[in-house]
DNA sequence: TGACATATACGAAGGGCTTCGTATATCCTC
DNA sequence: GAGGATATACGAAGCCCTTCGTATATGTCA
């Protein structure tokens, strides 16, 4: 029997470079508060606090990030986890430059970048499943 | 010795969603006028001939594509091949969501898509000559 | 040659993304 | 309880992306 769509949430949408930006820091720090983020982020580059406060804003009405008011201090939390995340975006890109096609991704992937070598065991076990199980 | 880089064309910045749609068709069909890429792009949806135009006009200017204008019908051609473009976006995908890591994304590739045998075939022997190097 | 089809050029509207300034509320401390 | 630090809310500017309408040039054909 199929779920009611109307007690699922949407979808949510493909993250914006900068959104993306505060989901990893969201990923790696866990639940966090605007300054968390927000100190986070400018390690890399100055921003202002107003922008991250904004950015958290906007991306709670999308359905990115979820929100604890329960504090003063709002905590802001990961509506998805990071693979799940990961996922949509290999599959949106999938779709958008390689026509579809998994394989032409992966062999991109591994020529641009070194992996490490437990990184390749990994894969290579993957692929000994996906082969196992079509033989 | 270092090349004289003013010489060297800029680097393509990365493509939008709607440019991508136009690449893809310019690397399947090759050089090609507005009205070509146009009546392949509506196969899938409609959209306006000045529009397609528009972008392709922007995306000379990106250098993303280049122009033939010898005839009255200008020719626009990729600049970069698609297996260019490609590695261009794993590796800013790989950046801004996967710290870096090309396991992980392949990890996340091939659990989200079936490959065909023959492309986990290919993979496997890239991975072959890659832990050869290493070993 | 005149009329029509078809090409490019260009401006502008509408929407989204990012950034920031300012207003206002709340907490802490002396 | 007054003042300063710190929080959220909100509006708006600036830019890019996308779309389209319109103007204008060029080719074609009866």
């Amino acid at each position: 029997m199929a779920q009611d769509d109307s007690l699922r949430p949407p979808p949510a949408p493909r993250p914006t470079d900068s959104e993306l930006a505060i989901l990893r820091v969201l990923w790696r720090l866990g639940a966090s508060t605007v300054r968390q983020v927000h100190d986070e982020l400018s390690r890399r580059e100055p921003a202002g606090y107003t922008t991250t406060l904004k950015l958290l804003q906007i991306m709670t009405e999308k359905g990115l990030v979820t929100r604890n008011e329960s504090q003063r201090a709002h905590v802001y939390q990961a509506r998805l986890a990071a693979e799940e995340t990961q996922s949509q975006l290999v599959r949106d890109l999938l779709d958008r430059a390689f026509e579809g096609s998994a394989g032409r991704l992966v062999l991109r992937a591994l020529e641009s970048r070194p992996a490490s070598a437990e990184e390749l065991a990994d894969i290579r076990k993957l692929l000994d499943d996906l082969e196992g199980g079509q033989r």
